[in-house]
DNA sequence: CTGAAAGCGCTTACAG
DNA sequence: CTGAAAGCGCTTACAG
């Protein structure tokens, strides 16, 4: 092994090497105009033989800018949504901002800490965060913008956290005639998870069905499993709301399982959107977020909160869509 | 909006509080010893009150040690290896680095590009790249290494691309009475998925069984539902092995939707051992990685270069295991 | 159009 | 045990 890497060289070292001061280096590499053709010439060659680079730290150091934002993620395994990262990272590199991805972990507090450590680093200008957090705002150095939560501060809901598809998806599965359903619910830290039960119960409530129960789970394909293969004999469930297609696709086959046909004796909704579950036989019904907008949404709001301008509007159209797919159907008629 | 954030205090605001030189207050957050209890009380109560925490970025300018690595990932939706992520991060962790995740994207030139610029920035002192690079290791200021891919410089072939359970599962199911073969493999700029449809080629040659054909694809469902709905009446093909889950799963769909049984009429094997693959029905048959491992071990790898240590050992065992579940079964007989 | 001076917020010798 | 000096590699005024 050995360090064969090459040396660092620094901006000195290319200026000497071209005959000129540091400063007009500086100037080559910031915006490389109001140079003498030659000068930028001469600092051509030496940046192209050296293969140098000016130290992004360095620049930072002065500048007190970074042109870095971060985004942090629940370690858990379910939920790293792709998608919104491309989207996210895209939407950053547009408005020349570096993306990094962070994964922490551990309770609530923990994960303030940690998001707080990296705030006051000095190495990113912005925190999007998709896990909750209890921070107080203030105590943060640079902006941190928690998303998929509820805003508490009462200026509006997200929508990462909308979860009136529930309401559309009880409806739905009513209007086929079902009437008792069970709602096998996400971690309960998460206030996209505490929503839909909410949304769920209080549908219920109004449509005048029977909720046999609300199973708190935790995203796992395994917790819908169970919560289906728990469900006594003769509970009388014929529609499931699964907290995701995780879920979904655990509960599909804990009801396949125990000799039920999905969708001809139970029907099964997750949510979003999941190529395998796209993919599934039966194909999972679920809701297709558009994690491109909500990616690109969160890191426009961050954007805006670290230049200190005013938060852009969301998009006024909803990013949640009913699918409905082979898991779901009329319930069995007796 | 606007900027309600404290203003970053400095060390010198701190020291100057406290009574004491900012190099004292330097000493406190190294290493926190050889102070008088009284000093340390002093700087105590005021880093509380200002909330101070140090810049890391001024401390790594002087260090020249930023105590932080880069894991690089394909820009492709399919390829998160989130259990890997989880165990590099924390092996990076336990090292007392930092991972923090970029996303790459664009052709292999562009990808080199963008990782050279990562490494001359100052950021992070090694890279682990997930996505295939080319790239002079040379040119690079701080180590880069590429796992899941070939190690050109014959230092033996990565676990990560290891293709050896392809012959494992071809020699199983000709074992099971298969004859007829169709190989769907992944996106070829990837060693791994060069690797499995070479090892299917060879295992199929050296076995004396018949590869109707190999469709190379971009492993998703899509790739390994077009695959099979792709193929011709009467092909003969009794057994696939897709490039991964996703692919396997979208070839299982295409087979039901043309009316065949899994495995009744089509055996299909997977890799990756998906959750969602676990609970679909019928269950996938799956190749187990030790993301883990895995993940620790590029970690390792990647520390003991930054350190300019020699290479750790890899683990001795293979980190591969075939897994059979319910897509495999014997042949239809004639 | 280009260069000499100062400073970003820390740490590392070196004195005392 | 603590402080005054120098410097990490850049950029930002300010001169010329």
């Amino acid at each position: 092994m050995g360090q064969a890497e090459t040396p660092r060289v620094t901006i000195h070292e290319v200026a000497r090497r071209a005959g000129v001061s540091h400063q007009t280096v500086s100037r080559y590499f910031r915006h490389n105009e109001g140079l003498k053709p030659e000068t930028r010439k001469k600092i051509d060659l030496v940046v192209q033989e050296l293969n140098y680079r000016p130290n992004l730290v360095a620049r930072s150091m002065r500048t007190r800018r970074t042109n870095r934002l971060a985004i942090a993620l629940p370690a858990s395994t379910y939920l790293w949504p792709v998608r919104l990262l491309g989207a996210a990272s895209a939407a950053a590199h547009a408005e020349g901002f570096q993306l990094e991805v962070v994964s922490v972990e551990g309770d609530p507090g923990a994960r303030a800490e940690r998001i707080l450590e990296l705030a006051g680093a000095g190495h990113v200008e912005g925190i999007l965060s998709l896990t909750p957090l209890e921070i107080d705002p203030a105590a943060s150095p640079v902006p941190v913008v928690v998303t998929g939560d509820y805003d508490d501060n009462l200026r509006g809901v997200n929508e990462l956290a909308d979860a009136s598809p529930v309401r559309e998806i009880v409806e739905y599965l009513a209007s086929l005639g079902h009437e008792v359903f069970l709602h096998i619910a996400g971690a309960q830290s998460f206030a996209s998870a505490r929503n839909r039960k909410r949304v769920y119960e209080q549908t219920i409530e109004r449509c005048g069905l029977t909720s046999y129960g609300v199973v708190i789970g935790d995203w796992s394909p395994r917790s819908g499993y169970d919560a289906v293969r728990g469900l006594p004999e003769g509970s009388g469930v014929t529609a499931v709301v699964a907290a995701n297609d995780h879920v979904a696709m655990g509960a599909v086959r804990g009801a396949i399982s125990r000799g039920w046909r999905v969708p001809g004796d139970v029907s099964v909704f997750g949510w979003d959107d999941e190529e395998l579950g796209r993919f599934a036989t039966p194909s999972l019904s679920t809701v297709a977020v558009d994690r491109e907008v909500q990616g690109r949404e969160a890191v426009a709001k961050l954007i805006a909160e670290v230049r200190g301008e005013p938060a852009p509007r969301p998009s006024p159209r909803s990013i949640n869509r009913v699918v409905v797919r082979e898991t779901v159907g009329p319930p069995p008629s007796r």
